[in-house]
DNA sequence: GTTGATATAGACAGACCTGTCTGATAATGT
DNA sequence: ACATTATCAGACAGGTCTGTCTATATCAAC
């Protein structure tokens, strides 16, 4: 769900750029609307470079894809050791974060697939990879905090957070972190 | 919501032709995904014709946003006279019929939106218009109700209603009515 | 019959798209 | 010293995009 580009180590100094640019020019303008061009010229590499790293831009799309879900593992595992309850207050404590940032346009994963209508390309195949992991990660701290049905909880609780971070983008965002607490709690004072 | 395109009225019968297909066409594949030339094949409209009714591409995609929103309203308008509580669940029983439907790919105006960046775009504005009015229709259903926070309670249950929508569309979508049964009279048990 | 509105097919311009290729330059490892 | 690898700038091909334009055809009203 971040779309914070940095920091993360790669095969060469080129291609960490590429997509870098890739990922913050995808993110804020839509993957159709972006060019080729745009991205060797803003990552100064030039274009036959990019296409011994990426042998296409759908390459290069599933790639961004790929980081942006390896980010959000990321930040969930460093949240520490918290009790499952606090863990998912603190997973939904995110969304007010991130909608909060300048720049902020809701959930690349969402974005993507409304410009990916083919359920079996790769960067779709990628997203549903992230959207099962989350699944799971929601339903065991669900299980782990004693609730009465994780499965059906979970479901819920994925609904809330999809729409939340559209809230963040399209709606007005300044109450968003109440609203998410909000619903959260609700949803977990049902079942146990 | 529905994507249906039928049985409006036009001002002439080309122009209803290439709303028609329009409509089919952005859904399906995206907005940026469709040029002209396929969309004036598909209504058998030369171009110069399609120009005289649409100025511009963007002109045609406000126009497919509009008839949506329209349609949208319509379809509410037409569930006839209910209790507060029953109109509310009839309208969320709408996500789980549309999500069912081949060719189901999620919300028009959440697709567009990832496409359209611009909050000032009018294709955006047209689809804030429509946001505004459903938020306004749930407020009053709640209050109707004698809910205790109507205002509060309805931006939740438009996270719910964007987030099933969503849910119909990317995640397994089988059990999708039960879903929005669960989620909508949990919330609704709340607060009155 | 003539006029005006609306439609037709399709060429065209200019921009942008992805992807390939050439040929030169710099850095690196042995 | 030499080979390898990565990089550079940029031309190019072939396609698609939006939007304009020409020139013709149909049809209703008067």
């Amino acid at each position: 769900m971040n779309v914070v580009t940095s920091h993360r180590p790669d095969r060469s100094p080129a291609r960490r750029r590429l997509l870098d640019t890739a990922t913050r020019l995808f993110y804020a303008e839509g993957i159709h609307a972006v060019g080729i061009d745009r991205i060797i010229a803003g990552a100064c590499v030039a274009k036959a470079t990019f296409y011994s790293h990426f042998p296409s831009k759908d390459d290069l799309v599933r790639a961004y894809i790929e980081e942006q879900d390896w980010l959000g593992r990321t930040a969930i595992a460093e949240l520490g050791q918290l009790p499952p309850r606090e863990r998912l207050l603190a997973i939904f404590d995110r969304i007010g974060e991130a909608a909060h940032q300048p720049g902020y346009r809701g959930c690349p994963f969402l974005n993507a697939t409304a410009e990916y209508p083919d359920p079996t390309n790769p960067v779709r195949q990628a997203i549903d990879d992230h959207r099962r992991w989350f699944r799971e990660l929601l339903r065991g701290l669900l299980a782990a905090n004693g609730h009465s049905d994780p499965v059906r909880t979970a479901d819920i609780l994925i609904v809330l957070w999809d729409g939340l971070l559209i809230s963040g983008h399209v709606d007005d965002s300044t109450e968003l972190s109440v609203l998410t607490r909000d619903a959260v709690t609700r949803m977990l004072s049902i079942g146990r």
